[in-house]
DNA sequence: AAAAGAAGCAACCGCCACGTA
DNA sequence: CTACGTGGCGGTTGCTTCTTT
């Protein structure tokens, strides 16, 4: 790209976790202004780091309509399933679980679900399994096969499934802040303290230990990995419309391979007039 | 209560594809 | 055509937290 960042000498960047600092800087840059070209973001948001790394944060934490927390069974299978169909495609797996990301997904895989399968395999079965192929990501994808020769998923029972699960999914999102189980609660890690601060200065800590559904303005700011009394985001316009509307929408936005069916901004034009950036963040 | 091991997670690294000069 | 910059992706590492002994 034709983006030219900055002139030599190159300064030293910053490595290791984000400190809230940090994510305040970049959120606050991007929802302003968008990325645009990553490596010119850290320059103009004042912060050490690179671009790429910048570009991860966002990605990985900071992006609206994230959703945190432990996968639903219903994801569970989704993942097992596209797994099963591109490998260890996890960009690709992300677009069909919105609000997770590749890397998610991938820590998902490794930290669980490739142990679940292989146990599976060992014992000689897998009763998730549409297809009969091996789960084996090393070898369940040829060099001839259509994915390496850049085309779509031909199978049409494969198309269905995944328009299937798409759908699903985009319909349970909520679920998870309506669940009374606690294990359905994102783990609190040391890095999440922007929600940890929220949580103990207000009432929604109750919430948290009690569970979500009577405060839907919780489950919206934790989506989003912020409390929504420190943003000047939410301070501007998003307060101005029913948290469940912005909630849904923004999801909706979310998943690039389903935007087409999501043109109803229901929460109205402020969305996108407040979301003043581009690519993977807002498809319109 | 303390130590050791396991698990979970965020972030880095290196590679590749693409666009531009 | 080549070199370079950038974005994107998957693999991997290493730190933090949890669980077990």
């Amino acid at each position: 790209m034709g983006c030219k960042s900055s002139d030599k000498p190159k300064p030293k960047h910053r490595k290791g976790l984000w400190s809230p600092e940090e994510d305040q800087r970049l959120r606050n840059y991007v929802l302003k202004y968008g990325h645009g070209c990553w490596s010119s973001v850290p320059i103009n948001a004042g912060l050490q780091r690179n671009g790429k790394s910048c570009r991860l944060r966002w990605i990985n934490y900071l992006r609206p309509g994230l959703k945190r927390g432990t996968f639903s069974t219903q994801e569970e299978e989704t993942i097992l399933t596209l797994h099963r169909l591109l490998g260890n495609k996890w960009s690709q797996m992300a677009h069909h679980l919105p609000g997770r990301t590749d890397n998610e997904i991938k820590n998902y895989w490794h930290s669980y679900l490739k142990k679940k399968v292989m146990k599976a395999e060992g014992h000689g079965s897998n009763s998730t399994t549409p297809c009969s192929s091996s789960p084996n990501s090393h070898n369940m994808q040829p060099l001839d096969s259509p994915i390496k020769a850049g085309m779509q998923i031909p199978c049409y029972e494969s198309l269905e499934f995944l328009e299937k699960v798409s759908t699903d999914l985009d319909q349970s999102i909520p679920q998870m802040f309506q669940s009374p189980n606690r294990s359905s609660f994102p783990k609190i890690m040391f890095a999440e303290w922007l929600s940890l601060d929220s949580f103990a200065t207000t009432s929604e800590a109750d919430a948290c230990r009690g569970g979500l559904q009577e405060n839907p303005s919780f489950g919206h700011s934790f989506v989003h990995g912020y409390p929504l009394d420190e943003d000047p985001f939410y301070h501007n316009s998003i307060s101005e419309v029913s948290a469940s509307d912005v909630f849904m929408s923004q999801f909706k936005l979310h998943d690039q391979s389903t935007a087409n069916e999501f043109i109803d901004f229901s929460s109205g034009d402020d969305v996108c007039s407040v979301f003043n950036m581009n690519s993977d963040i807002i498809y319109i």
